[in-house]
DNA sequence: ATTATATGCAACTAAATGGTTGCATAAATT
DNA sequence: AATTTATGCAACCATTTAGTTGCATATAAT
């Protein structure tokens, strides 16, 4: 099961919020994405580092500093899976449903 | 960021495994549910209480054995978190297309 | 009543995780 | 050239995690 490394990787409240502002689309340096996080710059290295082996964030690095941008790729990939899940569930209700209504 | 635990829930490969299997809405008892996953009885079963924790899947005694259910609610809320960061990236990328296009 | 089945609980282990601090270094600024 | 800035690397620590085995117990079947 690939995807459950991404979901391994969202499941993180200092990874998730690494990844929730990314998605604004902005460009972070990983200093500036460093900081307001709760935990020491390498701290949050470490979940930047987590969140780049899962594929689901991307290092740019120029010059001196290092930009961070989201992989949407990944996103879509987790969000996918979720929704075949919930897709077999929902032909289940309703084939509950209507072996009721017989 | 309570959908972190959910992420987290579902970021393991058996885990992951037991809420794919039980996405297609039949009922399992604990004993079913756990042959086939790799690990031992009381493995799976660890994994399963770690799904119950999260509010992830249910448990329903009856008699000697335990029915297991999804939670259909929290694959929910985590798709649409999702798609909430999807909806952010997407806006951000038309900005830039049409910034360019000026 | 005995046996078989489904499950629970506890102790233990190895490895992974999330975090820290300290030091090194390359690039930009003054 | 000296300094500041952005980052990397490594060692270390406490806790959590994923898994195991062994034993106990309640329910169902014979």
């Amino acid at each position: 099961m690939a995807v459950a490394n991404i979901f391994k990787a969202l499941g993180d409240p200092v990874r998730l919020e690494i990844v929730a502002r990314l998605s604004d689309g902005s460009t972070y340096t990983i200093g500036r994405l460093s900081e307001d996080l709760g935990v020491s710059r390498q701290g949050a290295r470490k979940q930047i580092q987590a969140l780049v082996t899962a594929d689901v964030i991307e290092l740019h690095p120029a010059g001196r500093e290092t930009h961070v941008s989201l992989n949407a790729a990944s996103l879509q990939e987790a969000r996918r899976f979720i929704t075949q899940l919930e897709k077999q569930w929902d032909q289940r209700l309703l084939a509950l449903k209507q072996l009721v209504e017989e």
